[in-house]
DNA sequence: ATTCTGACAGCAA
DNA sequence: TTTGCTGCCAGAA
């Protein structure tokens, strides 16, 4: 059947949050790195808005594996109750100390080099 | 149409 | 090192 504005299949929210569903166990992800995927680059905000939205999405977003350059957990207040992200990640294998990422570096996942 | 805001990133001081 | 400003794109009022 004919659907005129199939945008949304290709709508930034979607692929943002395809791209973070894929993201492995025990991996996490930045916006910045997303952004740069999807071709914006500079629209790291636009990927937190669309994890933003991801509440109204019926599907699990693991949003708590994606934070900014820096490691840090700038969206735990977003999860509810500001321990939730943290705890999700310490889950799955990630390190945190004060809101960061320690082992950030080797639990990063680019989809732009790891994917592809 | 205009303005503000946002789970960021980069750069200057 | 931290702080602050700017750029960026999309959505809400």
């Amino acid at each position: 059947m004919p659907q005129l504005k199939q945008k949304a299949n290709e709508d930034f929210f979607s692929k943002v949050y395809e791209l973070t569903k894929c993201i492995p166990y025990g991996r996490i992800s930045s916006y910045g790195a997303i952004a740069r995927y999807l071709g914006s680059g500079k629209s790291a905000r636009m990927v937190g808005w669309a994890l933003n939205a991801s509440h109204s999405n019926r599907e699990f977003i693991p949003a708590h594996r994606v934070v900014n350059h820096n490691g840090l957990l700038t969206g735990k207040h977003h999860f509810g109750n500001s321990t939730t992200m943290e705890q999700l990640l310490e889950n799955e294998g990630i390190i945190i100390e004060n809101d960061r990422i320690i082992n950030f570096k080797e639990k990063f996942w680019d989809p732009g080099t790891e994917l592809k």
